[in-house]
DNA sequence: ATTGACAGTTCTAAAATAGAACTTATGGTC
DNA sequence: GACCATAAGTTCTATTTTAGAACTGTCAAT
């Protein structure tokens, strides 16, 4: 498969994947998120080699989820900031923390707490039903094609059905 | 950087990264929710070749993501079937899934749809405070450090502070 | 004139991935 | 009994990606 390819699927999750899904560009919105905005400082903070961190920007900027904007003339410099695209993606992020924060941690403990601003208590994030407000998982959930799918999409059909289809088609 | 080193960080993030941050694994886990669970299944619905395949599938049994269950003797066979852990990942995989749906759909629109079978709707994800209940966004978010972090984390200090006090160290 | 900051680009070596063929074990068919 | 199919991998070579380090260009301050 090739990576662009990723981009055309019928699969929200694929599109995503291929904005997001490796992972230097998962770490450099890490930093993102954290107030790092320039090219040296992501550097540094990530030790990630600098062929790849301008190869990530400029993919991220590609996608609409960081935005260089000028900060000084003479030498032209840029910083890059999240975008309205790039800060929605926060929940995947947060997502991710938490599971790490449940599944991986050492004897240590967590490594940070987050703070809603909101009600000033210490949370976790927790993923709801957008109608009744519900906790999801994924037993409750059931999936129907949507106007987006492909016909005989591998999304809706099992492996096994396709396979056996295909055999009989030749 | 080697990826193992990604595990040892101590980082939430940087951890969950090091089990699921990687293309394939994604896709992989989102056939695991859609209830694939064979090899040459995983095979023919993503193209991935069967090389990477094992070695992925190894991977998430190796991190508790999936455990192998054998469903046949003779000759042996296995399934693979996510464990609570595994499970444990839907909050990212909808939160992915969702950021596409509103992100990434070209005009046709969404490609699958999702009921809550407990309330009967069809509904987004949405993630909120677990004391509050609010809807999350980064901005309403402070980070704090936790018992596991290190000292000078670079989560806790700007990357461009710790560059000048590395100057300053020699 | 020299040094340092900043944002990259260029180079080679090492690692990961793609794509296809091969292996092992078994059951059913001609 | 030879042949084919199913299933779950393994092995092989070629291509692509990544790591690691050095280099470039612009400007400011010493």
């Amino acid at each position: 498969m090739k990576w662009d390819a990723l981009e055309e699927e019928p699969c929200s999750l694929a599109r995503t994947v291929a904005v997001i899904g490796d992972r230097w560009s998962l770490l450099i919105l890490r930093e993102c998120f954290l107030r790092i905005r320039r090219f040296d400082d992501f550097q540094a903070s990530l030790g990630i080699t600098r062929h790849l961190l301008a190869d990530r920007l400029k993919k991220l900027v590609r996608f609409g989820v960081l935005r260089k904007i000028p900060y000084q003339e003479a030498p032209k410099r840029y910083e890059y900031i999240l975008t309205q695209k790039g800060l929605d993606l926060y929940p995947i992020i947060m997502s991710i923390v938490h599971w790490g924060n449940i599944h991986m941690v050492d004897a240590r403990g967590r490594p940070l707490l987050h703070e809603h601003k909101s009600c000033g208590k210490m949370f976790d994030p927790v993923m709801v039903c957008s109608e009744c407000g519900e906790p999801l998982s994924a037993k409750h959930v059931h999936v129907h094609p949507g106007p987006g799918a492909r016909r005989s999409s591998p999304l809706h059909a099992s492996a096994r059905e396709r396979t056996k289809r295909n055999a009989e088609q030749g």
